[in-house]
DNA sequence: CGTGATCTTGAGGGAATTCAATGTCGGTGG
DNA sequence: CCACCGACATTGAATTCCCTCAAGATCACG
């Protein structure tokens, strides 16, 4: 468990001493959690929240990568998302979070008490609105989401690899945080099938794959068209 | 096109007409819905919005049962939920619906103008907290989706059932609006695969299908076993 | 240079799909 | 009233795609 980790947070600053000097209330949620958090470190697979811990901070990435995952009884993970620096997550409704949440790679995450965020919002419209809007984008991405998980194996590693180019930084070179288990789990697949349809999508010269971990788009077109 | 049957609507009473009467704000957004729209009846399969049209209006289902869903280019549909009465759908934060919704059944629909629920919620930190609320809820139900869809045939539809269930008013008897095809397009699987899936849960005892629209729920612990 | 973790490749099996036929229900008109 | 029709649902047989199990290959790291 990461609870003290957590819990030993309190020293970092909070709204009050923004208060203190008399600033007034950011109008962007984004900027408020860059003023009221300070980053934290977490190791490689550490963990950041658990599932039906209670829902008390959210989360921005600094630096590195995070997933958020689900296990079934019988032991198969779903990953939900992974989130990349800028991404803000742990965004719940109820007091838990319903998903567990770690560290791909070594991570700097900044945290911003939720009951901070939620004074805020009472207060500013900005902020509560963006609070909603951050909330529907998460939505849509997971209605997407669903959008892979009901496609072939082609069609949802292409639409991943699409996914991960469209947020990396850089042109068609994907460099991978996760490893094929994490791809699989999010896709909904085995890693034998991953890597299968990686060789594929290879064969095909839609993708060439450098190393593991870095993927190079050859084929755009190809791939969007496996996109449906 | 349900195109001209929305604009009309704006004969219906705004928000305008209540703050003409000198009534506050109301601090529920259902009470608000309810207030400011009247029933629209849309006929068995019947468009209530198009994917990608404005999305102009809130809606809430008074009677009857609602499907969202999207197409893939080679026909593959998707259906995103299933709403009964009293669900409110039709939320979005971009500018356009991503989803398209039809009446499964014959239906009575309550709509509202999105303009003026986020009006009242500039205004009413009550209303923008419970639109917030609901979309949460929504990522929330569709991160349950995505955990179906991940699953055996007889885990899905066990899980459906459990769903459908929790939702419907009464007992152990589900009475289901829906054909077999939506249920399948739901979870994923063809409507062969979710046929003989019923077959093989009525063989267990687990449930029985007097009807094909009616399931009695015979053995909920065995159900909820598959559910994972 | 070994060791463990990660990834790839192969062979065989199984669950769901596809294709096809039959069965059932509700409505409509003779 | 019942016979017919179309829509919907079920069942069967064959196929396909992905999974499982197993063996190598590659990589990072001490």
């Amino acid at each position: 468990m990461h609870t003290q980790s957590l819990t030993h947070r309190n020293s970092y600053p909070l709204p009050t001493a923004r208060a203190a000097r008399n600033v007034p209330p950011p109008a962007l949620l984004n900027e408020s959690i860059e003023l009221m958090g300070a980053a934290m470190p977490f190791a490689r697979n550490g963990e950041i929240y658990g599932e039906n811990e209670p829902a008390e901070y959210l989360y921005k990435v600094i630096s590195g990568a995070v997933r958020t995952y689900k296990v079934l009884n019988d032991g198969r993970r779903q990953i939900g998302a992974f989130y990349l620096p800028g991404d803000i997550f742990g965004l719940e409704i109820g007091e838990v979070h319903s998903f567990s949440a770690e560290a791909i790679v070594e991570c700097k995450v900044m945290l911003i008490k939720r009951s901070s965020v939620v004074a805020l919002a009472g207060r500013s419209h900005d902020v509560a609105n963006q609070l909603w809007t951050m909330t529907a984008k998460e939505l849509q991405r997971t209605q997407a989401h669903i959008m892979l998980l009901i496609k072939t194996a082609q069609e949802r590693v292409a639409g991943f690899l699409l996914e991960m180019a469209s947020r990396a930084p850089a042109g068609n070179t994907v460099e991978l945080p996760m490893s094929r288990q994490d791809i699989a789990d999010y896709l909904g697949l085995t890693i034998e099938t991953v890597s299968r349809t990686l060789t594929q999508l290879e064969n095909s010269a839609a993708i060439s794959v450098p190393s593991s971990r870095r993927i190079v788009l050859r084929n755009q077109a190809a791939l969007n068209r496996l996109n449906a």
